[in-house]
DNA sequence: TAAATCATGTAAGACGTTACATGATTTG
DNA sequence: CAAATCATGTAACGTCTTACATGATTTA
């Protein structure tokens, strides 16, 4: 699965659970997420299989947290991710589903708060990731900048599409 | 979930769910996707909670068919899933996952493969998206639309990447 | 007669979400 | 003292994938 081996790319230095949460939202937030309910079992399977080892620490607040750190065995199993080649997402949007279906309302007001809906979205979205994309490294950079186009290309899309729904409409 | 919503989207007419497999690739298969081995349990459920009801019907080859149609409690769910607004997608990207993490293998040769191979997916992906938007209706055309301008931003994307990438190394 | 297509499903397991439970420390 | 943050998890449930099982009809 793709969660193990993105935890895996996460632990370029040991980190607790706690840790990788909030490095998820930062480095990969724009293209994976998970709760921390998901996160914990994941990583004791990953170290029941070897491919992280653990220990406790004590923290400067609340309870003793427990850092992980890769295994050799953890690197080579993320080389072969890596180099495995582009995984095939199943890439599921059901936002444009919904749009595909949305005729059958016969409403084009409706239709029209839709895409607005999803045109604010995208401004939002869009400008959280300017602010990201000025510190981060080459690797991560090139992942915000697609993001980023995409974002832009959507936008394209939605004022094209509510212009011309409008002028339809007079 | 969506998977439901999906079926009784796709549900305009009676269909068997072989027929919605079917449908499934022809109409939302770009956004959208489903093995039977899903869809069958799936229909049953929606059956028991009255969103659809079904009969069997002799098939002129093979098995029996059953047939699913919308009753009007099917229909009203859907409904007010359309006008709920756009559903908030979880949106994986597990590839762009690993581009942030291909920069650890210190190998730019593997990044220049890897984008390669992303490139090359998504100019099949655009060719077929392209034959699929020449028979589509307004809505789902819509959805197409931007489907092939998101595709289209991804490929300037990686020429850009690619380009800089060679430029760089002389 | 072999392969493709039509047509239905079950079972096991992996993956993911939501809700719940616990408790220490710091900040307002 | 209340709320936020740090820190760990379990339980229940829902979703999704992969593999398996079955069998008729049509086409090459």
């Amino acid at each position: 699965m793709s969660l193990e081996h993105v935890l895996l790319g996460l632990l370029r230095r040991p980190a607790s659970g706690y840790d990788l949460k909030r490095e998820f939202e930062e480095r990969v937030g724009q293209f994976w997420s998970a709760p921390l309910s998901q996160i914990y079992p994941t990583l004791r399977r990953l170290e029941e299989r070897g491919l992280l080892r653990s220990h406790e620490e004590p923290s400067t607040r609340g309870p003793a947290r427990r850092v992980y750190e890769r295994t050799l065995d953890g690197w080579e199993e993320l080389r072969e991710w890596l180099e495995s080649g582009p995984v095939r997402g199943r890439e599921r949007f059901p936002h444009l589903a919904q749009l595909s279906f949305l005729g059958e309302l016969q409403s084009p007001e409706t239709t029209v708060e839709f895409l607005a809906g999803l045109r604010s979205r995208w401004v939002a979205d869009l400008e959280r990731l300017r602010k990201l994309a000025a510190t981060a490294a080459f690797h991560a950079e090139l992942g915000l900048r697609l993001r980023a186009r995409l974002l832009e290309a959507q936008l394209v899309w939605a004022d094209d599409v509510l212009q011309s729904l409008q002028a339809a409409r007079g």
